[in-house]
DNA sequence: CTGTTAGCGCATTCAG
DNA sequence: CTGAATGCGCTAACAG
């Protein structure tokens, strides 16, 4: 079904059909003979060549490292939110955390029809910033700084500093070490930043966080299931756990709760009430980033830190639109502050 | 920059730079003219144009209901897993859980360059019907029967049967009644057959679901905690809750904690060890479908289901190339079994 | 191997 | 108000 069909159906030039497509001007008699010949074959005009022609698509194409994860549906959920009210419509790339990807994704988004691209940054490699220095359409970057497109990120330094004091003064009512599960430094955000503010916060209280208390660990429950397992098991002081994102936390909480199983007796395994067991017994803490609304609920909440995720993601769509619609030329780069979450069954 | 600039910069024609784009014959000379002025030019051909010539984008557009989820996250990595394997790209659009969204944006994957649509489907309305009749480009839809389309989709039914009967096997070792927490009936899969399985499974033990412990929530843990809270305030025989989804599980078990903890005596919430006294007291269990990772780490697991989600993707982006490239026409529909959950540090 | 010529489906001049 | 003509950027014959 091609706009010239209709047109010939309707005894009407392609031109009256693009017309009544778009509101110009029809005669109200032409105007229902190509209503009913639409209704019938139930055409559809392709969005596609009009945008071929129009350079107009009303649609952002977003970039996101994964798609399970709550801070960034946060930070989706605002962007649709400005978006909508606009007139826009979203669509998602999920990168599965592979930084290549994210190149082959802002491509496709480049050459394909969107006005305007979202990424919700990991890391910024050389590629990166070439892409982001050559784009043919505006590119906003969320959750990274980089000075080669419009960007809006979180203070995970200050965060990370604040987290940093909090643990250090629990440290000092506890006794033992602190421990810390970071991510790749790539990251410069969540992996350098973060971790740096931790580091300066515990040193302003007086505590060094030592090398070997530091772990490593990908952006899934699961690596940071393990990082904390390595962690317990080669050392037998720490007190608390702090990880760079809830999702590592979770799974310093799952490591936690299996590497204290082995150690309990063989009457308290069986009896059934192993769980409690060895929440009152294990005795040690994990801190998070992220605030994370699934970990407060099941766990009634660890320490952490919220961050202005759908701000970010409104902020990010509206500076997206200006320079779409209103060709905003100026660059601006955003910095959004954060609020330490302490819950407060805590202490 | 178009191929036409391109071609007159080196001196040579628009097919030619074509063919060089495309692997076609050219000449190592002026291979290299061509290169030439693509590196300088830093020029990208329009994927929107070769589509609207060629008919082919590679692409295949996935319609979710929303981005934050386990099990759906699962279902787009199996499908990303062929497709990505087999040549093509993902794009996801998500609709908040609002059904007439999947309308509109079924509508856009089908005038837009996509090659085929998957729905994850939560209701099929008669307008999701008229589109799935209509397409022109293939759809397969995963999670929800339909005869308009192929579909592939779980044992829901089967599912929900045999957590009926586990629940009313451990109802009789400890007494007190269960309550369900479902969600709209107009979800055929999530809504009527998951709790009618669940109804008649209980039943087949001799055990009836009462409708005074029913309660309808939406797909959130938020919505979970308030189902649950109700039906704590309004029964005090209930001993477990099952749940539609471990999403709702999650929202269930906060709300026994929440519940709990006004019934605790002061001088236990003041001592800093609440949580362990309500796990160790309230004696509530909860139940779920869908085998969420980070509900099981962080609880150590409740009874739930185990679906092939991941399966389920892999199956229906199958389904779809078939269609797409070898026009396979037949129709399809598959259904997907299950394996039952039982936390090994339960009973 | 190469350039010329037609469109893909649509929106937009520009004469009527 | 209307239709014929032109071209968006690209690829696919086709004839060199």
């Amino acid at each position: 079904m091609t706009i010239k069909e209709i047109a010939q159906l309707a005894g009407v030039s392609s031109a009256a059909v693009s017309r009544y497509l778009n509101g110009g001007y029809v005669s109200a008699e032409k105007k229902e003979q190509i209503r009913k010949v639409i209704e019938e074959t139930g055409y559809r005009p392709s969005a596609q060549a009009r945008i071929l022609r129009t350079k107009k698509a009303c649609l952002v194409g977003v970039v996101v490292p994964k798609i399970n994860s709550e801070s960034i549906s946060r930070v989706t959920a605002g962007i649709e939110q400005v978006l909508s009210r606009r007139g826009y419509q979203m669509l998602l790339a999920s990168t599965d955390n592979a930084p290549e990807k994210e190149i082959t994704y802002l491509k496709l988004f480049e050459n394909y029809p969107v006005d305007g691209i979202i990424l919700i940054g990991t890391v910024i490699t050389a590629e990166h910033r070439k892409f982001l220095k050559n784009s043919k359409v505006p590119v906003v970057v969320i959750g990274q700084y980089t000075k080669y497109a419009n960007c809006i990120y979180h203070d995970d330094y200050g965060a990370g500093k604040a987290m940093g004091r909090l643990v250090a003064a629990e440290l000092e009512k506890l006794g033992g070490k602190a421990a810390y599960i970071g991510v790749t430094k790539e990251d410069k955000a969540v992996g350098v930043a973060r971790e740096d503010g931790f580091r300066s916060g515990m040193k302003s209280e007086g505590i060094l966080l030592e090398p070997d208390y530091v772990k490593t660990a990908e952006f899934t429950m699961d690596s940071g299931y393990h990082a904390a397992f390595e962690l317990l098991k080669q050392k037998k002081d720490i007190r608390i756990i702090s990880c760079a994102t809830d999702t590592i936390a979770a799974g310093a909480i799952e490591a936690i709760l299996a590497y204290s199983t082995q150690n309990i007796p063989r009457s308290v395994a069986d009896s059934g009430t192993r769980m409690q067991y060895i929440l009152n017994n294990s005795g040690i803490r994990v801190t998070g980033f992220g605030d994370n609304q699934f970990l407060k609920a099941v766990t009634g909440g660890i320490p952490t830190v919220h961050f202005g995720y759908k701000t970010s993601g409104i902020r990010g769509a509206e500076l997206l639109l200006d320079v779409i619609e209103r060709g905003e030329k100026i660059p601006i780069e955003m910095k959004l502050g954060f609020r330490l979450e302490e819950p407060k069954t805590e202490k």
